[in-house]
DNA sequence: GGTACTTTTTACATCGTTGGAACAACGTTG
DNA sequence: CAACGTTGTTCCAACGATGTAAAAAGTACC
């Protein structure tokens, strides 16, 4: 059923070998042979197997992206631009979610065999130093924050400095009491937009208070409204709060609105990921807005220098450019 | 530096073929042998090598996702289950973004090669009959609608009976003015929901007009916005509106209050596709919610038939349930 | 025509794995 | 103890492609 080199030998009445060349564009081929080999090609429709050349050329082709899940914006926006930059490079991706579970990444980032992908692109949530497999396995570039220190490519915007720039927006504005919503201690991103929250804080001459930071286990819209309700309903509510993603901020907008309020008059809000929906809530959502394709281009970049090479390059820690979307939630119409 | 059977048979002092047999689970093997081997596996840290064990077993376990984009939310939940699904039988998923053209439609599927995946799950968007490959070549599962009739096994809600039940929702309300948004003759979903659209104002007794219909080449948000601005400019503004999917829906929503009119009070609003945002818009929106899990597993469940065996089944037209969310954008808070 | 060189083609081994058959070891049975 | 079935192991070929090196064909020159 399948046609493979073989068939074409036969067919043009040369050895295999010389079809291979032919198809892989080996200079020294006669004509004559060239164009019978050609015709043979287009009368039976060969493909090349990819798993034999790749068995005997050592590469695979695809590349694995880890996430925590497609469903979720930031990552969903993210996987189309890694998978359109992997493409120019001639890379497939695969993508394999965790649901941000430990087990889970461990798991995929284990079950990355070097047969299997010749790179992988992870974006961990909850993992720790001591998960990470040794190195020198299969190239890894590692997406957005590490909660650890471990010697590996590393692509991502700066947090501290965006979370601070999204407070100082606030602040500037002459919001006094403005909340925090997404602490999680077990997440690097939450401690960075943390830091970054009080360091914007100290620096508008506010102090910091632990009532104003409402945690959040997972970082969903509902959450967000339920975060937001709590500060509400507290003695001295927000005048502004700072989400740490989009969707926190989006369910937060509901919860002001539920309770009669008004965004930005009572409370002005201010979200993280520039995820597009945003553009379009009501009000409009103010928002750190990452490059998520420099993100992607460099993470492929990245990878590729690692497969082709440069096994020697220590690990790179690249910053990607950021920057705040002003929009109703901050601003009014 | 990779650790082959070989490497294990050494250490553990067998021949290859026991390390196999190990490795898959045969059963006669002696006691003392298997522990040797499995001690000799832990200790190198063997895995076997996927592209050298498809090749013999003539299998890759990989299977192809085709969608537009990703960063559309109804895809990226869609492939979120479609991978979910696949895991569970023991696949890999690799995603092919189109863009919803043609040309990279009909070139993703000519790509996709017998060696490259076991089976592939398409949601065209633009393709046309003669696009197909010859039947035979791969697994091949359509997702969402088909424009054209090809004997291939396909997947999808009933859209027509969607579209209606969410149509006569508005006309249950009293709503006489009930325009759609999505028209576009170059996609058969749009044609489908268009169908449903006629029926369910035709047995509501409403009569159907052209200028209530606007089109829509891209169903993106912003594209809502601007066909709902149109609409309601027009002479005879609608007091309901049908939107092909959430996206155009959300777009409606923000075009509506700009122009300082109320949802629903003054305009009735019904999405399509129940994306996790509606849920939070404000107002919230009632959609059709299709069951898109059970459509991702009904898809891998197919494309899993195909491959193991039922090589002489009919191309199968499976579909899968759908329900209308009601929400705010219809029935208030 | 012989030599040296270049161009073109081929045979063969190989990548890591598994299926199948052959073989070896073993205990049972007649 | 020969014949036999059952277990357990090994050897060999194969999957489809490509790298290597050697063979074959062609060209140029003396």
């Amino acid at each position: 059923m399948t046609v493979t080199l073989k068939d074409v030998a036969t067919l043009a009445g040369v050895s295999v070998k010389t079809v291979s060349n032919v198809v892989n564009g080996y200079a020294f081929v006669k004509p004559e042979n060239r164009r019978r080999v050609e015709e043979a090609l287009a009368a039976t429709g060969y493909r090349p197997n990819v798993g034999a050349r790749n068995l005997r050329r050592g590469r695979t082709g695809f590349l694995a992206l880890m996430v925590p899940e497609l469903s979720i914006p930031y990552f969903g926006e993210l996987a189309g631009l890694v998978i359109t930059a992997a493409q120019k490079r001639g890379w497939s991706v695969l993508i394999e979610q965790t649901q941000g579970t430990r087990s889970r990444e461990r798991e995929t980032l284990f079950s990355l065999g070097p047969h299997l992908v010749d790179g992988a692109l992870v974006h961990p949530e909850a993992l720790e130093a001591a998960d990470f497999p040794s190195p020198g396995e299969i190239p890894l570039v590692m997406l957005g924050e590490h909660a650890v220190d471990v010697p590996i490519d590393h692509v991502a915007i700066d947090n501290v400095l965006a979370a601070q720039t999204a407070v100082s927006h606030l602040a500037s504005l002459g919001r006094t009491r403005i909340a925090a919503i997404g602490r999680n201690p077990a997440r690097g991103t939450s401690s960075q937009r943390l830091a970054g929250y009080r360091e914007a804080l100290s620096s508008a001459g506010l102090s910091y208070s632990d009532t104003l930071v409402a945690p959040a286990e997972k970082w969903h819209r509902s959450v967000g409204a339920a975060a937001m309700r709590s500060l509400l309903a507290s003695d001295s509510p927000p005048d502004a709060v700072f989400c740490f993603n989009d969707l926190l901020a989006i369910g937060a907008l509901r919860a002001v609105a539920e309770l009669g309020l008004r965004v930005p008059e009572d409370v002005a809000i201010v979200g993280f990921d520039n995820n597009e929906e945003s553009a379009f809530s009501l009000p409009a959502l103010t928002t750190i807005a990452p490059d998520k394709t420099a993100l992607a281009e460099a993470a492929i970049d990245l990878v590729h220098r690692r497969i082709t090479g440069d096994k020697a390059l220590p690990p790179q820690d690249i910053q990607t450019p950021f920057a705040l979307e002003i929009r109703e939630s901050t601003k009014g119409r």
